[in-house]
DNA sequence: TAATTGACTTCGC
DNA sequence: GGCGAAGCCAATT
């Protein structure tokens, strides 16, 4: 078997699936940064990819809201940051001036 | 296949 | 504190 070893998830699982996963891992109450996500997935600097996967999340079951940018910044939200700012605090997540409160404390780490 | 885009990150002014 | 530029990555067109 297994030769080739290959595929292991990586077939099934893209990087946009394991960055999906990655994000609903994120439990209540708490965020991650982009930053954080991508390295959950596998690639600390794909921030980016993770942004432009999060635009596609389109699914409830992904709590997009709960990633934001570095320093506890809200980021953005398919131009509805308000809206981000709003679930954010339904959870207990203090947002200030687009910036998250106790960023710092509320900040998920990705455990192996 | 190649080029462009984007919800990022970091540094400098 | 705000604005701009450069760098890095994957998805999309």
């Amino acid at each position: 078997m297994a030769q080739t070893g290959e595929k292991r998830a990586d077939r099934v699982l893209t990087f946009h699936s394991r960055v999906l996963a990655a994000v609903r891992r994120i439990p209540p109450g708490r965020v991650a940064t982009y930053g954080d996500v991508a390295a959950a997935a596998g690639v600390p600097r794909a921030a980016r990819a993770v942004g432009n996967i999060m635009k596609g999340c389109r699914a409830a079951a992904i709590p997009c809201h709960r990633v934001v940018a570095s320093g506890g910044r809200l980021g953005g939200y398919g131009g509805n940051e308000g809206l981000k700012r709003a679930l954010l605090a339904a959870e207990g997540i203090v947002v200030s001036a687009r910036r998250v409160k106790d960023f710092d404390r509320k900040r998920f780490v990705f455990r192996k």
